[in-house]
DNA sequence: TGCTTGACATAAT
DNA sequence: CATTATGCCAAGC
């Protein structure tokens, strides 16, 4: 199949728990696409509306809404605030225990570098 | 067919 | 905290 290939990526952001947040590097790592975060917002974007992705719950690596207030970035807040997660009016989100943690990526990120 | 833009990430300044 | 630079790649024109 030569499809989108974005399958994966939503598929993962279906399983984001409701209440926790994603950033794209982290969903893109886990769709297969360690370096494509920017794809992953492009194909969040070109969901349509009332998909069964909740792409809300996927953030920037800063824990911040990437969209434009005009974009549809209130919306991707209130839905968040709707689900417990907590969002401040500048979209800064407290990663400290709303961070989706599938497995890796606890408290040290990346040996090595840095 | 080739250049530009973009829901990003990371490091450096 | 803002800006700049680089990487990665799909879609638009």
């Amino acid at each position: 199949m030569t499809g989108s290939g974005w399958a994966p990526v939503y598929a993962v952001v279906r399983r984001i728990p409701r209440g926790k947040v994603a950033t794209y590097g982290q969903v893109a790592a886990l769709a297969g696409r360690p370096r494509q975060a920017r794809q992953v917002g492009y194909a969040l974007h070109a969901l349509p509306p009332g998909a069964d992705v909740p792409w809300h719950r996927v953030v920037n690596a800063a824990g911040r809404l990437s969209l434009t207030p005009d974009s549809g970035g209130i919306e991707q807040r209130l839905r968040l605030l709707a689900e417990g997660v907590t969002v401040t009016e500048g979209g800064r989100i407290p990663m400290a225990g709303f961070r989706w943690q599938p497995a890796r990526r606890t408290v040290a990120r990346r040996p090595s570098a840095r």
